[in-house]
DNA sequence: TCTATATTTCGCCAATCATCGAAATATGAA
DNA sequence: TTCATATTTCGATGATTGGCGAAATATAGA
């Protein structure tokens, strides 16, 4: 039951879940996820442990970045699957829907800088 | 999302888990839950209200005890369902299903009763 | 090599949580 | 009414959580 449990712990956070939600349309480095939560680099990166730990999602290193995908075989992905569903009725969500194509159009290398600039700089 | 996330952390405690799991046969009482949890009464209450600000048991007064059941038309109700069928495969709830066996078979008087016996006493 | 960039780890803090025991409430039975 | 019983509420406590910033790590490019 732990790891059900685990699932489920990682699934009951409204941050983690809008990232997992929109990672469902394919892949996003964590730099793409920070601009789209809107939380500390380090928040995030905490939260992808998490989601990564319970098997919810995969990594894969592309030169200075990290790009995140849901995990092919996931646990309980019936139950993900299902509760997607529930989550695409949502306004918040719907809201990260046009969030992330402000994301996508963007070139992750703009993007990814743009959040490192100090107050003066860039 | 708030109710989703409600529901989603209402479900990701294992003694909550338990506690849902067990009623899908029928309702019971607080007393037998406490029996089946091995918790503090008001643990367990406290367990049964979260459960139910969620909207995934319901309650029925009848004489000096409370029943409580599943909701009809709970929240996400085949994501739950689909949480039975991962939860069917643990032995934590194989174990829960002997221990509901005894609760099932004693009657909910006696067995209440014996929950408040003080050392020395009954 | 050195520097800028991308991400994670660490240490901290405030908020929430699971648990308990004690007290309060409600109900049935004597 | 009084007493025993069933459940909830309250208050306290230790553990976990979500958040941040600073420091550490890793990598690409100059």
């Amino acid at each position: 039951m732990n790891s059900i449990v685990a699932v489920l712990k990682a699934l009951s956070d409204p941050n983690r879940l809008r990232a997992l939600y929109a990672l469902r349309l394919g892949e996003l480095c964590v730099c793409q996820l920070i601009a789209l939560l809107e939380l500390a680099p380090s928040t995030v990166s905490k939260h992808l442990t998490i989601l990564r730990s319970a098997r919810l999602i995969e990594s894969r290193k592309e030169g200075r970045w990290i790009h995140y995908r849901l995990s092919k075989a996931s646990p309980m992905s019936k139950v993900v699957a299902l509760l997607f569903d529930e989550l695409e009725q949502t306004t918040e969500m719907a809201d990260d829907e046009k969030r992330l194509q402000q994301i996508y159009s963007e070139k992750v290398e703009t993007l990814c800088r743009r959040l490192f600039c100090k107050p003066g700089r860039c």
